[in-house]
DNA sequence: CGGTTAATTAACCGATTCGCGAAATAAAGG
DNA sequence: CCTTTATTTCGCGAATCGGTTAATTAACCG
């Protein structure tokens, strides 16, 4: 599968993790409605996209002039994997307390 | 909580993805186990850490002169509860199709 | 064909990142 | 104290990153 540190690599900068959330709230989104209300440019959002579709997060598909971007769930699918092999890691109360004594430490 | 992409940016690096990973292995290890076999040196290995420790993905405790990291639970658990927060996109047969669609057409 | 719209590519630039070696800091232990 | 061990901080170059404007490609439409 595709390496895993990539993905998270694509999904570190802020601009393309909140590419990322609209997609997978709004579905479909072309290029150009991604550009509008970033704040940045289309040159911009484009080499965005291109790391994004590089750590195989998304894909593109042409209707007419617009690409339209969408979310591969597999690549989602990928992290939630991860996730999950260290489950029972995060989800012990061992764990849990761990987590509590660092924050009375703070720092 | 922890902006979730920080985090990825953390692991972003494969350095820093693979002594996460080790961590998540061996649980507690200290900083000079981890120069140990890692390729870099030292210092390098340190800065990789206070990135680390910044984006509240590891924790490190004393003893003695040795510096013991190990993983934050809650911080995976932020990353489990995001790709969560989407398992019904990437889970279902839709979003699968979807994906089976795009290695046909492959690119 | 000529014009418009949509997106990407090219070229450039300032800021950040990642590695190094050298020096500084911290804690033990003779 | 002074030395040893472990780790971090300090500069410093090389490389990468994220943004810009300008030019290019691609597809539609009159």
């Amino acid at each position: 599968m595709l390496p895993l540190s990539e993905i998270f690599a694509a999904l570190g900068d802020p601009v393309r993790f909140s590419i990322v959330e609209r997609l997978l709230a709004e579905g479909e989104v072309a290029a150009g409605d991604l550009v509008s209300g970033s704040g940045i440019t289309a040159p911009a959002i484009s080499r965005h996209l291109s790391v994004l579709r590089d750590a195989g997060l998304v894909q593109s598909r042409a209707e007419a002039q617009r690409r339209l971007y969408s979310v591969r769930p597999d690549s989602l699918q990928t992290i939630a994997r991860w996730t999950m092999d260290h489950r029972e890691f995060w989800e012990s109360s061992v764990a849990r307390l761990d987590a509590l004594m660092a924050l009375e430490e703070k720092k």
